[in-house]
RNA sequence: GCCCGCUUGGCUCAGCGGUAGAGCACUCGCUUCACACGCGAGGGGUCAGUAGUUCGAAUCUACUAGCGGGCACCA
């Protein structure tokens, strides 16, 4: 007898199998010897070298996992390609901090030697995330593992820039950019936080140069003041039409500034007369532009005040700044008035410090012929189409659509740094490496440019990068574009619209054919998970309380809405498991015989799909099975994740664990060998093995430790792609369901067994009869029923724990309870001395009752001449055909009455 | 301000034009020879509201309310 453990413990499969599908190379495209295979391919959203496994994580790499493991198994050429991103700013502080405790500045060390210390960090440190993925089962190809600090990446980011430079689509230029003083860095758009902020607005009064009077800004932060160039007010606002092209004195400065009129102007807001600083304000750096203002920067990229905000000022940090401002104001009483009043501010994503608006000179990447080519790719060939596509298709056209140019330098040293050096006039020459630029210099007295470019610009090259661009390798030739992308909702615009806009710009080709996106896991009440808040929950964690395939199963069925986490969830799938490994072990434990049988996966698996004489159980379950098998692979086509757990957890659960094997429990347990009992026991494998590979990749660890213990020849059930492998389940082929053997009138058939059991079961539990004991069951049926409740008679004993009769003309006798079933079948419990007329009665009412409401439902839908006329015939028949069998089984119920009384 | 999503049994969520579903929780009964992380039997919902479209609406349309999210140059 083979020694099972009656729990499933997930730590042992854990830790044995990923090691041994990696050392065999199961994760590479390579195992597979098709030459014809279609291709799947997916490249992993690369994770941050500084980071750490979260729920988020999990979700994103149970999906990619699962994809890829379904498509393997199918024969398709898979490849997923795992990766790791360089973090610029994130990883920077993180070395940064490190040197702080040793009392050292990075530029203690100067640059070389920063860069090293980095690389040393990220050895140590870094990549921790990568041995997560490996805990989590994913089958990705470490063999073309990419960082995007790489050589070969490297190599593509300069290739990149020079190209898009060459073109004019990459251009220096003093603008006024997100700032943020505490990280030293210029950040793009989409780094920038804004946050509501509790401020005021303060009411400042700047006199005329002549004639007397003032007029009144309001503004939010008076320290700019400074450097206003000028006022703005509406041109269509009568209250300062006459003072258009008038000058004001600015006060503490001195300035002479002109009032502009300006349709940008809300009359409404404020007293409709806006100050203009064009050097530390968006709007009024564009405001400038169009009325040709000076740009005073005021203050500096440490947020202190410049020299040219004056000697009162200068060196002063910017909120004590404002502080003197208005005290100045309200000195000279020029301050009217301060509200309350919160606003909007923008904040650095990372550091939260707020954000100085400044000028200064950047690279920026020219958007709109990208942009239109990524528009027009969605308009006309619907690529990438997005899952859900509602909303994410419109989210990702709307931003494009409102696109601007994207700051891609960055003032760090960790990163890809800008391909271009200056000549000592000040010559920009832009190459792919040193010596390219001196030979088109014609001088070695070349500096390269500081800056780094920003880390989205090396992801946005990843789904070909990775694959060897700019070369033309076999890879990429092979591989791209992949298959589907599967992503978080906030990064739509940080990487998936930017990696369309470089695929289509250097491979002529969308990067993936389809972007999932998946929902988000809150915590329990409904909030995002976040370190801040101190919230989450760590996936580790919850593999080392419920396993590894209870986890993935749970994330797998948060699909692509947001769901809270609820730890009963994981527990119910663990159970889950724990149901398939004792399915397992019973059929297992009854394994004996089966060997001998020949090899199941082709005799048997022959005998199973003959359509022979076998029992109505086994024509039931090869049904089921092959239906399940059909609409898995269904709704996997469609990312229909929730719905295929479902779908695969009612089969087992239900359909294989609570009645096949409790019909064919009687065959199976049989004391002596017999071919029935070898038979029985065959198909109960062939089932469980097929289920197991259904089950594989959404459960790869548990699924594989049973497999290999199955009782089968492992070799044969490889997909043929994978023919000689050392077989594993990952490689076995996956059920695709044959539609040959979805038989629906043993489906039929066998619903009225399960009902009928199922009455019998109520009628035990109502009439209180103790589980032990032995009843008499008497079945009534017509003659198609009566045919196939006989030859389940034993199955039907069995499971009812009853002694059965079947004849079609029995007299039920009246001291028994009864029911009557659908297709014209009764059933009566004998129960001689132990009835109580009174309460089966009133059960036989409540039963009538009910089915009273239902006919009334029906008859009033029946009675509406426009349903009958207008909706389709087969609907209308079905309804009658329903009526009649109520009518049948009320009428049935009456005389049971009629008997009781 | 503009756009979008969600609102289904106590809880977490499916379903998205033709008899309201699951898991958990709950009630009752079970050491039934795979499994108490289990087995069997139950109770529980006018599918947020209103008005439409339709023979028929949880499912489509419009509006309303509550919740959540995205975008935005109101100083």
């Amino acid at each position: 007898m083979i020694d099972i453990p009656k729990t499933y413990d997930p730590k042992e499969a854990e830790a044995s199998h990923y090691e041994r599908w990696e050392k065999r190379g199961y994760f590479t495209p390579e195992i597979n010897h098709d030459p014809n295979a279609p291709v799947y391919t997916i490249v992993i959203p690369p994770p941050n070298v500084t980071g750490s496994l979260h729920m988020g994580h999990a979700l994103q790499h149970t999906m990619m996992d699962v994809l890829t493991r379904w498509k393997r198994m199918a024969g398709w050429r898979a490849l997923w390609l795992p990766g790791m991103d360089h973090a610029g700013i994130s990883t920077q502080l993180m070395v940064t901090r490190q040197l702080k405790k040793e009392g050292l500045t990075r530029h203690d060390l100067g640059r070389e030697k920063f860069v090293e210390r980095v690389w040393v960090w990220k050895e140590e440190y870094g990549g921790q995330i990568l041995n997560q993925l490996r805990r989590e089962g994913a089958s990705v190809d470490w063999s073309r593992f990419r960082f995007t600090m790489d050589e070969s990446m490297s190599r593509a980011v300069r290739d990149a820039f020079v190209r898009l430079y060459g073109e004019g689509m990459i251009y220096r230029g003093n603008r006024i950019v997100n700032w943020c003083p505490n990280d030293q860095t210029v950040l793009s758009d989409l780094e920038v936080l804004r946050e509501p902020q509790k401020g005021r607005l303060y009411y400042l009064r700047y006199p005329f140069k002549h004639g007397g009077g003032s007029i009144t800004v309001a503004t939010t932060r008076p320290e700019t003041m400074l450097g206003d160039t000028a006022v703005m007010v509406h041109p269509d606002d009568e209250r300062y039409r006459r003072v258009v092209g008038k000058t004001l004195i600015l006060p503490l400065v001195n300035r002479e500034i002109p009032v502009v009129a300006d349709d940008f102007v809300e009359s409404e807001f404020g007293t409709g007369a806006v100050k203009v600083t064009p050097a530390h304000d968006p709007n009024d750096y564009e405001a400038g532009l169009r009325h040709n203002l000076e740009q005073i920067s005021v203050i500096d990229k440490f947020g202190r005040m410049t020299e040219a905000a004056g000697a009162d000022f200068v060196g002063l940090e910017r909120y004590k700044a404002r502080d003197l401002v208005v005290e100045k104001f309200e000195a000279l009483g020029l301050l009217e008035k301060v509200d309350d009043y919160e606003n909007a501010i923008s904040k650095c994503e990372r550091c939260k410090t707020v954000l100085e608006p400044l000028i200064s000179m950047q690279w920026f990447c020219r958007m709109d012929q990208l942009r239109d080519a990524a528009l027009a790719k969605l308009r006309t060939d619907h690529k990438p189409k997005f899952v859900p596509e509602v909303p994410y298709e419109k989210v990702y056209s709307d931003w494009l659509e409102n696109l601007r140019d994207w700051t891609i330098s960055r003032q760090l040293w960790w990163g890809h740094q800008i391909p271009a050096w200056y000549t000592n006039d000040g010559q920009v020459i832009v190459a792919r490496s040193r010596a390219e630029a001196e030979k088109k210099a014609g001088t070695n007295e070349l500096t390269q440019d500081e800056d780094v470019l920003d880390t989205w610009f090396s992801s946005a090259l990843w789904p070909f990068s990775t694959l060897g661009w700019p070369d033309e390798t076999d890879d990429l030739e092979t591989f791209y574009p992949s298959s589907v992308l599967i992503t978080a909702r906030d990064i739509i615009f940080l990487w998936v619209s930017r990696m369309v806009m470089t695929g289509l710009k250097f491979r002529g080709r969308e990067p993936f054919a389809d972007v999932y996106v998946t929902g988000t896991v809150l915590d329990k009440h409904g909030q995002r998970m976040s370190k801040t808040k101190g919230n989450g929950v760590d996936p580790l964690d919850v593999f080392d309380k419920y396993g590894v395939d209870a986890t993935r199963l749970t994330l797998a069925s948060v699909g692509s809405t947001d769901t809270r986490w609820s730890e009963k969830q994981v527990e119910s799938y663990r159970n889950f498991a724990n149901k398939i490994w004792n399915a397992a072990r019973f059929c297992l434990l009854n394994a004996e015989g089966v060997s001998e049988a020949g090899a199941i996966a082709t005799g048997l698996s022959n005998a199973f799909d003959d359509k022979n004489n076998l029992p109505l159980h086994d024509r039931w379950i090869r049904s089921r099975l092959n239906k399940t098998a059909r609409e898995v692979n269904a709704q996997l086509e469609q990312y229909e994740f929730h719905g295929v757990v479902q779908t695969l957890y009612h089969f087992f659960w239900d359909d294989f664990c609570d009645w096949y094997i409790e019909l064919s429990k009687s065959m199976v347990t049989a004391e002596a060998d017999s071919d029935e009992r070898r038979i029985a026991r065959a198909l109960l494998i062939t089932i469980l093995e097929q289920s197991l590979r259904l089950l594989h990749p959404f459960m790869p660890y548990l699924t594989e430790e049973l497999w290999q213990r199955l009782p089968v020849n492992h070799s044969d059930l490889l997909h043929p792609s994978y023919a000689g492998a050392e077989p594993s389940i990952m490689l076995a082929a996956y059920p695709q369901g044959d539609a040959s053997l979805i038989d629906e009138a043993a489906e039929t058939e066998m619903q009225a067994v399960i009902d009928l059991i199922s009455r019998v079961r109520n009628i035990r539990s109502e009439m209180n009869i103790k589980p032990g004991d032995r009843i008499q069951v008497m079945i009534a049926a017509k003659s198609a029923l009566q045919t196939v409740f006989a030859a389940s008679v034993d199955q039907i004993a069995r499971l009812t724990r009853a002694e059965v009769s079947i004849d079609g003309n029995a007299q039920m006798p009246k001291a028994a309870a009864r029911a009557v079933l659908s297709g014209g079948a009764e059933v009566a419990v004998p129960l001689e001395g132990l009835i109580d007329f009174a309460q089966e009665r009133a059960r036989l009412a409540r039963e009538k009752e009910k089915l009273q409401k239902e006919a009334e439902k029906l008859q009033a839908q029946l009675g509406n001449a426009d349903f009958v006329s207008r909706a389709p015939v087969e609907k209308v028949s079905e309804l009658r055909a329903r009526v009649e069998d109520i009518a049948q089984r009320a009428s049935a119920l009456d005389d049971m009455l009629e008997a009781l009384s």
